[in-house]
DNA sequence: GCAGCCAATTATATCGATATTTCAATGAGG
DNA sequence: CCTCATTGAAATATCGATATAATTGGCTGC
């Protein structure tokens, strides 16, 4: 699902680059969860025809980021508090099976692949997307290949796949709540530590720290979604300016 | 996702209806894996313009039944023996988990919606596709539901999510294999003593009839599989007639 | 005053036509 | 004889326009 990892290749669809938008958009908040997606709005916010986006949006549902419904449009997917701690916990769950798989079957290569996207990713500075978002998007970038290439080696295409998914789907939740680099000084270390568990073949203390990676990270987020999301009921203005309108 | 259940709302838009077809063509194997998928065949064949149907690709991709390649259509996924072999893996996987925590969380309505469902998978009869397409759409629907009923209550719609998707993946390799109802002849027992496992709430039973039940599926389709996936190699006719060409 | 209906408006969903890209066959050059 | 560029044909991707459905606001009748 997801092609978050490829981008340089040429000549690619319209579809597809609106794809890769649209998600940076929702996943960073510029679309807000429950968020009408209006087609013609989409169209002059994204300079680009009807069909193309219908079809970003379609093929958008796969990530849960956003909600068909027929005859009524598309719709940001919402975001609630039950559905982090359930993203969280499937997450740890997947993980630990992954890991373990990995790293029973892994090879020379996994190995060398995880020391090079670790490399990558200390070389890569953390920066808030709200000071440059391309710099934002190339440590996300990184940060997802260290926490996949651990796992790639697990043999099933299938569990990663719903890793992949999920991975996404949670990752939505760090921006929601706005966790700035500050809020996890070390994160580089804990990283490092991982990295060093897995490939030592220390199973269990390698499940031990990416599960308290995790939860670490939901904790933060676990106090800090609810003021992100509840604002809702009451509408910030009385114009409905937050809806994506078109004029 | 796969929004097998419903069915009857009005004003369905195109895109839904034509998702719903070609979903049940490529899993009933009127569009052979691997298959290129060509618009103005499409187009033909459901008689709909090109703009609702590669809606309903796209959505189709969620599923992992159709895949699609930039600037170069769309075709039917591919079927593999490994693949099918991680998927069975994940599935009792899964099923574990969600069995035990639906039975720890379960309640009275739970329950009986178990019964319901378990009472109309057995009064609706098991008739191949080839002999009825709507009498065994039917069939299916109420076998997803009666599985589905058991695990509902585990209290993650992200697990519920997951379990969907790849219970409809699984699905896929019956019909591929063809397996017909005369391979399993007592498979109603066995839905019956799983559900009696699950109400008595005896955890380790249930968990061991479910999976014997996938697994035992899943040894009628490695012996039944190779036959139908390999003829591949060898196309069957000269004229390219087994794609989907429009003239 | 309020429920329910109708019309005008808005937005979605869909079509047919066109621009772009890929694919396949052909021919020139090494 | 093989490799690589070229060109024509086929298919994909996209746009603008239109049909169709949902929604809003006002109006009538109780």
């Amino acid at each position: 699902m997801a092609n978050t990892a490829y981008s340089n290749d040429i000549a690619r669809s319209r579809t597809s680059d609106l794809y890769d938008r649209i998600r940076d958009d929702i996943i960073q908040g510029g679309l807000a969860p429950g968020c009408k997606l209006k087609i013609d709005g989409l169209r002059e916010r994204y300079g680009a025809g009807g069909t193309p986006i219908r079809e970003a949006l379609s093929l958008l549902t796969a990530d849960g980021l956003v909600e068909r419904l027929d005859q009524r449009g598309f719709r940001v997917a919402e975001v609630s508090d039950e559905e982090f701690v359930e993203l969280l916990a499937m997450r740890c769950w997947l993980e630990e099976r992954a890991l373990r798989q990995a790293m029973h079957k892994g090879g020379k290569e996994w190995e060398e692949a995880i020391v090079v996207a670790r490399y990558r990713l200390s070389r890569t500075p953390r920066v808030p997307p709200d000071v440059s978002q391309a710099a934002n998007l190339d440590y996300e970038r990184c940060h997802k290949a260290f926490h996949w290439s651990l796992v790639a080696a697990c043999g099933s295409n299938t569990l990663l796949r719903l890793w992949s998914q999920l991975y996404n789907e949670a990752n939505r939740y760090r921006y929601i709540a706005r966790l700035s680099p500050f809020e996890r000084p070390y994160i580089a270390d804990e990283h490092d530590r991982i990295a060093e568990a897995v490939l030592a073949r220390e199973a269990d203390r390698a499940v031990e720290l990416i599960v308290a990676h995790y939860t670490r990270t939901g904790q933060l987020l676990k106090t800090t979604i609810p003021a992100a999301i509840e604002p809702k009921p009451a509408p910030t203005l009385p114009t409905d300016e937050d809806e994506l309108t078109s004029s």
